[in-house]
DNA sequence: CCAAAAGTGTTGTGCCTACACCCATGG
DNA sequence: CCATGGGTGTAGGCACAACACTTTTGG
């Protein structure tokens, strides 16, 4: 470190932003974005997020921004990014730290009753345009979601508690952009001993053969998360 | 982002720190450390690094600091992750962005005669005291680097240009910590095309066989750095 | 009975692991 | 000639990729 000196006249402010991502099945992966209602970028959909406070933590920041403009909370939060080039804000020097988070489908509706703040859900595949450097941020996000899967289980954050296998395969499918073979993905899961099978069978909802209920082992789920698994050959 | 007024008020200052490593045979993997002269901390050893000038990239700002304060340019920098619990610096809110970077072994003699602040190399598995939080800062640096090495290549940043192949084994094998089949290594690195023989062998020094002298080659290097390659099961 | 979705096994192949001996040089 | 480090091949096993038909339900 320099001098204090130097520290005195540092003009730069501090903020947190956030990339939410849920997931249901009509409306596939999608992005929490909220409408500005102040300058600059008025009226453009932006990453909730917002400053620092000067005595809570980054993630306190990013939960409590959360709660504020769109009522969401989270059961998934990680740090991302720090975005920091000089022009990124019109009004002054401002670093953002970008956090990523996972909700529950369950979640969902919760948004569209909120009304603090303009909020809603868009398509990964299909966002508006974005004030700021924030198409940026969530194409890294996007892509470090995409890497996420292959090496760490993400499943539990973002399906129900009890889902069925085809669920799981078409979360994977939607993200990763392309079909997977259903007998091998599920031969892999299941030798993971991520997942377990429930005896109880879904409600037929319209034409088909209804399945089985699964859920995901939680001791098993935490422990793959601390030390990674691998699907690069099946996916 | 909530109002302009709250952003008025924030006190929180943005400082970058370096985890610098290098390598060389006698001392292995090594992290640059500085001595601190000014408070807090006086005398203890810390990260290189300092505060983000107004109008700089943070990245720029990581290089200006590692001149500054051991003479040293880097030839690989990658923004780690930030640092910013409230009270990880004594002084007032300092949120730190931590960048990992590496040199090559041949740049370790400039350091030992740059006298601008004492700075020093120490091997990764003895580390003096460091000032602040930046155990745990060095402690993710190498668990990156460590993780690193199974999906991307690092050992151009940090080998000599021509190099013998034993070199890049007891690269790998000092940051393991454990030691690895040489001959599956070789064909493994070897059909990857990531390095070529050379038609040079290397001076004899000490008893035994002189080895072949490899190189980088710079377009796969390349590519393997964006697209990444598994050597997972390898080491 | 037809459409829709769920459920389920096998075989070939390629990759990884494990493993040990000879070669070239300096002293 | 001995010590040191460099260089090299193979066989067996395992895990992955590819592949399609049957079952259960609703309409």
């Amino acid at each position: 470190m320099t001098n204090v000196t130097t520290a005195i006249k540092q003009n730069i402010k501090v903020t947190v932003d956030a990339i939410v991502f849920g997931y249901n099945q009509e409306n596939g992966i999608s992005v929490l974005l909220i409408k500005r209602k102040i300058e600059p970028y008025t009226q453009q959909w932006a990453l909730p997020g917002g400053f620092v406070l000067d005595d809570e933590t980054l993630e306190a920041a990013v939960e409590r921004e959360l709660k504020e403009e769109a009522g969401v909370s989270i059961n998934y939060l990680e740090q991302l990014f720090t975005f920091g080039k000089p022009d990124r804000d019109p009004r002054t020097r401002i670093i953002s730290v970008a956090y990523f988070g996972l909700v529950k489908s369950g979640d969902f509706s919760l948004f569209a009753s909120s009304d603090a703040v303009e909020a809603a859900w868009f398509n990964i595949y299909n966002l508006p345009t974005l004030a700021f450097d924030h198409a940026e941020i969530v194409n890294k996000a996007v892509t470090r979601l995409r890497a996420k899967i292959t090496y760490e289980p993400i499943g539990f954050e973002l399906l129900d508690r009890k889902f069925l296998f085809s669920d799981l395969e078409q979360l994977y499918m939607k993200l990763l952009g392309h079909d997977i073979d259903r007998r091998n993905f599920k031969r892999k899961i299941m030798s993971l001993g991520l997942v377990v099978e429930l005896d109880e069978k879904a409600p037929a909802i319209s034409a088909g053969r209804p399945g089985k209920l699964y859920s995901f082992d939680d001791s098993k789920y935490k422990q793959l998360k601390m030390n990674g698994f691998n699907l690069n050959n099946l996916i």
